[in-house]
DNA sequence: AGTGAAAAGCGCGCTTC
DNA sequence: GAAGCGCGCTTTTCACT
């Protein structure tokens, strides 16, 4: 069911192109390698250099080169543990939709910026839509999370209102995050 | 603002216990250094394992051992790589809110466990409130995105709607992911 | 349980194809 | 651009405190 091209007598020239992508060299610069480098780090970010150049199929040394050239490029931005905040005593988790007033682009800015370093904050969204951010947070206790909203977007200047959903589970996709 | 025990003279018996933390040990059995290893493996995750140590100022192999029972624990549940999905080609990201219908268990938990393997699946959000599950998702385009929210989630059974909204910026909070 | 020293394995440079 | 070699360092194990 195949090598239709072996019938044809000679060498194929090498400039044939048949219509669909090209085995290697994405438009963004990333091969075939590279995007499995990158998967698999995404699975086991701790997956030594020889085990991840065997599973690729390249030497060490050029995968060496090829996860540091994905680091230099911003590809892959870092090693995180993922770690189990319940165990660390933070059993709670919740999105927090929030409504920004009609406020200066500075004070909409303030609240971008700190929001990310508060305790407990894990992502912070922009999205479109009814809300203007979706705050994904941990918490100790129901009533450390009512604080927490309380406290920190409630009272701020640049909020008109917050509205909290508990996370009964949270699962991570297969593709990376 | 501290220190009212050393008006008191003497040595302090040793099970003298004032209400609040105790300096090691936690309630769910991790100390202080356990606490600053997980910390700092969140932040980074590939941080040389003698650079940990120094760090949580325990030796090298007391590090190791630790670090190991932290996984085995599953307070640290595994490293991966942060990943820039633009660079891959993803440069889109919504959050898509679903709602399910009034439909037998088993169908609930089907749609719960096919969406996490579904391309392009981030995370997978229950929660609480009007709609039942929060969608994290990355998209190559913006056709690409209206096509997996029709495929994979207006077409199920077990959905009633789906809300998407575009994500303009993620930000990660400093506790965790 | 925590530490220190010794052995095994890996990261990472350089050189060659 | 990719593969092989070699040194230096990190990781990891083991006996000891």
């Amino acid at each position: 069911m195949d090598s239709v091209e072996e019938s044809y007598s000679g060498v194929m020239p090498k400039d044939r192109r048949p219509p669909g992508p090209a085995p290697r060299a994405a438009p963004d610069g990333l091969d075939e390698v590279d995007r499995e480098l990158v998967r698999l780090l995404a699975a086991d970010g701790r997956m030594p250099n020889n085990a991840l150049a065997e599973a690729a199929g390249i030497a060490p040394s050029t995968c060496l080169m090829r996860v540091r050239s994905l680091r230099d490029r911003g590809v892959i931005r870092g090693f995180h543990a993922d770690v189990d905040l319940g165990a660390l005593g933070q059993p709670l988790q919740a999105l927090v939709a929030v409504r920004i007033g009609a406020h200066s682009r500075d004070e909409i800015n303030r609240f971008r910026t700190k929001v990310p370093g508060l305790p407990g904050v894990l992502s912070l969204f922009h999205v479109s839509g009814a809300n203007d951010y979706l705050l994904h947070v941990s918490a100790a206790s129901p009533d450390a999370l009512r604080e927490f909203v309380l406290d920190h977007l409630t009272a701020d200047p640049a909020v008109v209102h917050a509205e909290t959903s508990l996370i009964f589970e949270h699962v991570r996709g297969a593709s990376g995050a």
